[in-house]
DNA sequence: CTGAAAGCGCTTACAG
DNA sequence: CTGAAAGCGCTTACAG
């Protein structure tokens, strides 16, 4: 048995030995195209393909990568944990890619371990280039950088300028503060906030939600209850908890603006169960606008993409890719919207 | 400006020469070992160092890779969309590769786009292992001439003989037909089903729930009604509305499975929303084990890994990765329970 | 202590 | 129509 036999791939020299030609004629028969001139003849593909068969030859990915100077590969980078967006574009990304014959991977960067091998995929050009969702933990000078090595990048940042690379807009400080000014047009002065953890630490391009809600109540002349801002996980019981001991206050809120539209469903349901009709005696608005926010009754007020598509998005990385020449930067709008629904 | 220059990524050579030293002195400094002999002394180390930082130099991963013959890369492939059973493998993933200076890439592979690319990835060598959660369109002869070619692998699967690979079982087909089981033992005969939508055409192998569903229903002497297995995208409204709808029926359902959670907790809702009591009217049982079924009032009963924690699977990724010689394969277990709460 | 050289597995202009 | 050869950017045994 070969059970011991140190593991070899198969190269185009094994299949070249095999079918009797040279690696050359290996190599144009597996990737089909040959410069200007035509492709070797019928008999001379079915021999290397047999051999191919045979074998069980794979090419090998650092090779073909080193020679081409390119590797076929495009990344999504997120903030952990994915949510029905980043799902979604790695979804649309991975239909573009696949009629290119490219592969998407994943690159899902957790709060917990910050990973500087995570980072390295795209320094080292693990990659011919990415999108970068928001809250990924590159800056401006990082991403010239990149972008001035030939990396194709579309990120989605709202203060960030393109500077050889494409930014996608979506104003997300703005529609949050749109909720909070909708929270105090309704006439409520008591309004609590369910923050990302340690959102509070965040630098300030971070804690858009956090800084709204303090900027919109400040300018209304309403004071912060620091007791009013709790840190919940995301989409765990902690949100839960969180409303029913709220609720239970001697003041309790009469609104809530969550940070996540799940936590926002949590904050419904703990309503619910405790008999507080939403969004009479408490309002919530949430933040995301994820699918499931119209599902729970009343439904969910949010803020967010008015509809989940990147197709722009995944547009403009594949024309960054194979544009010849470098395209001018471009900015593109997506802004995220408050969508009223019946929960506040 | 360099706008129209053409990018092209420093190389050792650059750093070579501006340090006045050969290629194989910015080697040895850069990956700070060197076959036995002493590392090169710090002052050539700083020239070095001093040089890679005003080129900003950045190491070429595909050349690294197929000199050193491996990536330094691992996988993570599950069928799309994300769990929170997904996203804490990543992390746990992510954690360990992190400290070993690996990156960890994950594969999403959408049912829609069965993308040949992803596959790729395992096959052309982009990555020295891998992590396949269950429903992966890998075949066990695939994976074992993976294996065979020396690609790490731990495979979630409770069909698959391990070959050169680790196979993780969870008897997920056992515990889906315990969850069937338990209501037809308290009392059920009417018992409608949420499928995964396109379940009912899946290969046996991977349909084990909606086929536990029939099987438990047939061997006690109940028909399955068609009209109560209804396909549902995961976490949508299509739950909602096909519970509502099947409440509405002249002779609805007094149980119902559901192939996700996510789904289940829909159909909590849509019970609550039209009064009908959970579980003295409609028992509801999930399938996933989310931690949101712990929030939802009833706490959702249902069938799953009893805690969120892959260690054992993300260690052994790592011991085949590590061992010189091929280890012996390994079967872990990891059942699924039925964890009974308050739902059904 | 340092560098010249070979070679990882491909691709591709070029010569025959 | 086909193959010999150079070279992508690294690493590493080896010679000096």
């Amino acid at each position: 048995m070969a059970a011991t036999e140190p593991p070899r791939r198969p190269t185009q020299r094994d299949i070249a030995r095999r079918a009797g030609v040279s690696t050359a004629t290996v190599s144009y028969v597996l990737s089909g195209r040959r410069g200007g001139a035509k492709p070797p003849p019928q008999e001379t593909r079915e021999r290397v393909m047999r051999a191919v068969a045979e074998i069980g030859y794979q090419i090998d990915h650092s090779a073909r990568s080193l020679r081409r100077r390119r590797t076929d590969l495009v990344g999504l980078m997120y903030p952990a944990p994915s949510s029905p967006w980043s799902d979604r574009l790695a979804e649309q990304m991975q239909a573009a890619a696949a009629e290119r014959g490219l592969a998407v991977v994943a690159l899902p960067v957790s709060e917990s371990t910050p990973s500087d091998a995570l980072l390295r995929v795209l320094r080292e050009r693990y990659v011919d280039g990415a999108i970068l969702l928001p809250d990924c933990p590159l800056g401006g000078a990082e991403l010239s950088a990149l972008a001035r090595q030939g990396l194709s990048l579309v990120v989605f940042d709202d203060e960030l300028r393109p500077d050889g690379f494409d930014v996608v807009r979506q104003d997300r400080a703005r529609s949050c503060r749109a909720a909070v000014e909708r929270l105090v047009a309704l006439g409520h002065r008591r309004i609590g906030y369910l923050a990302h953890p340690g959102e509070s630490e965040w630098a300030p391009a971070r804690s858009v939600k956090l800084h709204g809600y303090r900027r919109v109540l400040g300018e209304h002349g309403i004071g912060v209850d620091p007791d009013l801002v709790r840190p919940v996980a995301d989409s765990r019981p902690d949100a839960y908890a969180a409303v029913r001991e709220l609720l239970g206050r001697p003041d309790p809120p009469t609104a809530l603006l969550s940070a996540t539209d799940r936590a926002a469903i949590d904050a419904i349901w703990a309503a619910r169960d405790l008999g507080a009709a939403v969004p009479e005696e408490l309002a919530v608005i949430g933040i995301g606008n994820i699918p499931e926010g119209l599902v729970i009754s009343p439904a969910l007020t949010t803020v967010g993409a008015p509809v989940l598509d990147f197709s722009r998005e995944v547009a403009r990385l594949f024309a960054r890719l194979e544009s010849a020449s470098p395209l001018p930067d471009a900015v593109l709008a997506a802004p995220w919207e408050l969508i009223v629904r019946e929960s506040g």
